[in-house]
DNA sequence: TTGTATGCGTTATCAC
DNA sequence: GTGATAACGCATACAA
């Protein structure tokens, strides 16, 4: 903020006209006479005014802000949903708030704290707390805190004990095409490595792995099922656990599409032909169509997802009826990686 | 905004204090006795209240915001300077405000016009018009227009004719140290491929590249020169007119990591082995270090180059003498898509 | 230390 | 169609 600040009064005078009138041509009231709020806006444009968006969060109640809380931006599966909800906010009038977390309980916290502050008329919330698969009292009670002032809608997760707007990837389906592809491929010994024990996305996975490893009639290899975490070192550390086993599955299958970074990275770096296996990730984020080779993954639908996001948002807000669980279908990108094998 | 909001007039009726001295604590001001100001907390909690931040930039007279224009979030290249100018501003106590331009002008237009109003209090701009290597007369009186009433800082770009703050990458330097690096390496032939004629940072990029390449008695050969643009389809097509050409150069640089990865996959697509090249991309995005092969690169020390943009905002809000113009230096990262050939 | 009165820049409610 | 006037929720100058 500069200067002397110029105000609707000052636009006022210069048109001979009152405060309200210019807040008429401000606000589009129909109500104003053509030439007089061609006056304004000529006045308006000479003193070069902008309203100040302060003032009339105040006065309206309103903020036309919504707050975005992911983990990290720098991760393309966050930014390509992220940008899809700008746009499409943006569309409606809307301003988003974004803010990373890290996954950081504090930092989520900070986050919620300064949305409630700054009224933000909705929060999108994805990865950290809402991610347990056994929610923290604490966390809950907090959530529960900042719901009663502003409503919230989770992506990609939830917590038992806060009833709030869901929508989700079928991260079951997801898995289920996976699995029913290598099959196809002709492959009977699958790994899946990466996530994290009690991390909700990584536990749904696993469960629906072996429940399909079991209706196709395949045994669940314990020690192919290797935790590590979300990231390429991640990916890479997993790989190496796997690579010490005697017996080595044909297939892998990775939480993520990072992971299988890593793991690519692991088997290079050990000399191990990446031949020998079929690797899958998970999110279809864009460097999977740039390693090699290219990935074979799922692909989130963020169209979808981030125009489900946006009009629960407006709903929400307009205090239409909203659905409160919302599951969004994925779809299998088959790539090089998964070709069949010798 | 919900129901009934609860103002400091409520927690002064509850806690028998006036008003002020509820805003007293709320501004941390010393003069309030300890045990009021414990009385007065208790009661915001026992309330759930929170401070309005509209009616507190309203009477501040400052909003606390810096506004970030970038043109595509989903490009770690931008993510990647983002995310830490994002953590390092709110240390300070600063909320940013990212928009996306899609290089399109008219969204740069439309977000520079709501940072105005929202009253950001410093604006960083990264992309899009500022890339150009002849300013367009319109959108430099346009940016006159806002530094009037904001100040800006450009990152990696500038304006003839708009006097502001930048910040910028040395990009002769880096694509300096790509040159020698790749004649000591012992390549006499070697190409740049993407980027576009008049956009600043290819023509900076090919001028110093000719330069550099006459420097050391190397021929510039006009074929091997090719514009296509900055992204991954931009490259594969550079690729492919690259490979139409009679004789070959050894190497290949491009304007961007995005450029490489499509000649990559060019190559792949047409079969040409990849060991026939050395490749060099410039920005070290993250994906640049799981491709294969990996990707020898300029990195940006985005360390530094946000902390100095930080730096920047905050001596410019704080009124603070700044460095006009800032250049941060590269480092080249060796990695496997330029070990010695043949 | 604390309280009163006023201003911040809009919008909304009336009345004219 | 237009204009007073009162909110909106907080901070600050000035008093006490």
């Amino acid at each position: 903020m500069n200067k002397k600040n110029i105000t609707i009064y000052d636009i006022a005078k210069e048109a001979n006209v009152s405060p309200t009138t210019v807040s008429r041509v401000l606000t589009n009231n129909p109500l104003v006479k053509e030439s007089t709020r061609k006056l304004v806006l000529e006045k308006m444009k000479e003193l070069d005014f902008t309203p100040n968006e302060a003032a009339r969060s105040l006065t309206r109640k309103q903020t036309n802000m919504i707050g975005f809380i992911l983990p990290d931006i720098t991760n393309p599966f966050f930014s390509q949903t992220y940008i899809e909800v700008e746009r499409r906010a943006h569309e409606l009038g809307y301003t988003v708030l974004l803010r990373n977390s890290m996954n950081r309980r504090e930092m989520e916290s900070v986050h919620l704290r300064e949305f409630v502050q700054r009224r933000v008329e909705c929060i999108v919330f994805m990865g950290g707390r809402i991610n347990k698969t056994e929610s923290n009292p604490q966390e809950v009670e907090e959530m529960l805190e900042v719901i009663k002032r502003v409503p919230m809608i989770m992506v990609n997760g939830q917590m038992d004990g806060v009833n709030c707007n869901c929508i989700c990837t079928n991260e079951e389906d997801g898995i289920r095409l996976i699995v029913s592809h290598l099959i196809e491929q002709g492959h009977k010994h699958i790994s899946l490595i990466g996530g994290e024990k009690g991390i909700s996305t990584a536990d749904v996975k696993v469960r629906t792995f072996k429940e399909e490893l079991e209706k196709h009639g395949l045994d669940f290899k314990e020690d192919w099922q290797i935790y590590s975490g979300f990231n390429i070192d991640d990916g890479r550390e997993a790989m190496k656990k796997l690579l010490e086993q005697q017996t080595l599955p044909t297939a892998i299958m990775g939480m993520n599409d990072m992971v299988i970074y890593g793991a690519l990275k692991e088997c290079r770096e050990q000399n191990v032909p990446i031949n020998n296996f079929s690797f899958i990730g998970f999110d279809d984020i864009f460097p999977s169509d740039i390693v090699y080779p290219s990935l074979t993954t799922i692909n989130h639908n963020y169209e979808i997802l981030s125009s489900q996001i946006v009009k629960s948002v407006q709903n929400i807000i307009e205090k239409k009826p909203v659905e409160k669980n919302i599951t969004i279908d994925t779809k299998l990108i088959i790539r090089e990686s998964s070709q069949a094998k010798r």
